[in-house]
DNA sequence: TTCAGTGTATGAACCGTTTCATCGATGAGG
DNA sequence: CCTCATCGATGAAACGGTTCATACACTGAA
């Protein structure tokens, strides 16, 4: 074995002592190539190459100030919708030059905040977060720190931070509007809790729909509350669905991972879908259209959510601005039966 | 508005100022509290919260050297799959108060090249890595520099190297033997470039399980390259095996996103699955089993994966190690009809 | 010959921490 | 009363870059 562990990073000032410059040139040389002559730059250049030189970004960070990095923040790397909006912001931060970092927080505060922290003691530019609580304190603490902060997908309570959203009452109204239009009465709602304010909003888009379509929302609106936003908590949420009295005839699900776990418990019990019951899913995710029973979904515009959370905590000016898409209901076989 | 923005950030000797001690005192209030008395701790604490101060990382790092923080990269995080494995990487790490910079490079050499830069320069303990090229002289130079490297998903060609992957070849191998054993004896693979490893690899493994099955590889396996691994991908893929002379009877797809575009692409032509074309995944996502016609997939244990990796990071010893997972086949209605 | 101007290179100050040798005060033991 | 640990706090030296005022060497013009 001839791999030779080095046993200390090369700095600037071994390249420059090798090179015959100080320390200085060798860091024109980095950065403004232009101000050093032609045989001083290639002399620097063969020793960064000898030592196989990588400046030190703390150090460049320390006193330069500035970096080119965003930090982001969503509930869950593993659901399509948060990944597709990490891809938006990639995408966006690509143009400029800048580069992400990603994290979840799994729904938990503590996590959120330990990522918080981590990101801001590393200087990153900004912050795009999916709060995990309804209480954004902490983020706004943050901004009066100095650090752009965008609120994703849910719209700042204050007035202090930006945000890119999607209209969540507007979403599930519609399909709750959907689903008493095709005569169902009696809509179990297998929602996140209420502290994450997507699913807040969307239980209220959904009561309000029912309301004005004339249906008592105590009634019906049966909201079953999930422990974890995926296929593992809407199996365990339809369970709990199956045994209500006064079962319900469809169950609108927070998100397509949770509907997809509603499929495959409703199939396991042999009940019928839509007939038996009908289910709507949040997301419109890839494969929505292509499962077994089609879902019936509402479709956000996810990469371009992320793309301009990542214009927004790009733009020079800091003024704060709130930008809300509308979601669309896209209605397949799941509520409808076969076409 | 009342929102103050602050000059600058609070530094530890501003703190010092405040709480009328020296900066050392306030370094140890910070990470070794026992040694400073109540009093003045107490005094400190109060003087950080009023200022509002949080620690510059860059410092931190720059003297004290080191830093929990590991990277991947990954080929692109809107995949299940290696969002699974992040999530297993997240784990491990998570355990040992590590934390993750998570970057996707879409396949592309340069986006690759640019992230590992960007980590190192920031002095991550380590990377883990699914390189998107055959050739890893790059990550051996990094680990010459003192890094530790893990790659992912393929094992090292050199010994230079850690590696977790899974057994592309007999993944890919039990496939073609479960087509043949069918009955197929041409079939269509829809694969990425062989730079890849992992494409590679499958396509190896199928090419031998034919060949041991008495079959000529020549004529039994039609390679399709696709210039991207997802849906997309694998609509415009399955459209040039419809139009291929001599149609083959089955697709094999590289993984189970690309497995979907095909359905897509057989229902649209009207093509029934599998009597009319037999369709094989890789991955085993979790809508695997619930699409309209349940997929036939290679199953890898991807959380575990991902875990083992960032194992392997945080190992203290220094040896290089290999570790091979075995995948298994999981055999559905897409190749064997309604059961 | 002198001088202003230009293009390069220099070296020290600085960024915000950690670390460590040192020092003063305090209390115990002889 | 003196010594010697012990404890808490101090202050300056790193860490590895960037930045900027300054010096130096030429060139061309007056």
């Amino acid at each position: 074995m001839t791999t030779t562990v080095p046993r200390r990073r090369a700095s600037i000032s071994d390249v420059a002592r090798l090179a015959g410059v100080s320390v200085g040139t060798v860091s024109n040389v980095l950065n403004r190539p232009d101000r050093v002559s032609p045989t001083t730059r290639e002399r620097v250049q063969a020793a960064i190459g000898e030592l196989d030189f990588v400046p030190n970004g703390s150090a460049r960070q320390l006193r330069a100030g500035t970096i080119t990095t965003a930090g982001a923040i969503v509930l869950d790397v593993a659901n399509p919708f948060f990944t597709d909006v990490a891809r938006g912001i990639e995408d966006r931060l690509e143009e400029a030059d800048h580069t992400l970092m990603l994290a979840s927080s799994d729904e938990e505060p503590e996590r959120e905040a330990r990522y918080l922290r981590l990101f801001e003691e590393h200087g990153v530019q900004g912050l795009m977060v999916v709060p995990a609580t309804s209480d954004v304190e902490h983020l706004e603490a943050i901004r009066a720190r100095g650090l752009r902060v965008v609120l994703l997908d849910r719209p700042s309570p204050s007035d202090t931070l930006s945000s890119v959203a999607v209209d969540d009452r507007a979403g599930a109204g519609a399909a709750a509007q959907h689903l008493v239009g095709l005569g169902h009465e009696r809509i179990a709602f297998l929602n996140g809790p209420h502290t994450i304010r997507q699913c807040a909003d969307r239980a209220e888009g959904m009561a309000a729909a029912l309301a004005s379509a004339g249906l008592d929302p105590e009634h019906a609106l049966v909201e079953v509350t999930i422990d974890s936003l995926n296929a593992e908590g809407g199996q365990r949420g339809t369970e709990r669905v199956l045994d209500l009295a006064d079962r319900p005839t469809a169950v609108m699900c927070v998100n397509d991972l949770t509907a997809l776990g509603a499929l495959r418990t409703l199939r396991a019990a042999g009940i019928p879908v839509p007939s038996g019951m009908a289910v709507v899913g949040y997301d419109d995710v890839t494969f929505a259209g292509e499962l077994a029973t089609p879902l019936t979904s509402v479709r956000q515009p996810t990469h371009l959510l992320g793309y301009r959370a990542a214009d927004l905590l790009l733009d020079e000016d800091e003024t704060v601005v709130h930008v809300t898409f509308q979601p669309e209901l896209v209605v397949r076989e799941s509520t409808t039966g076969t076409s």
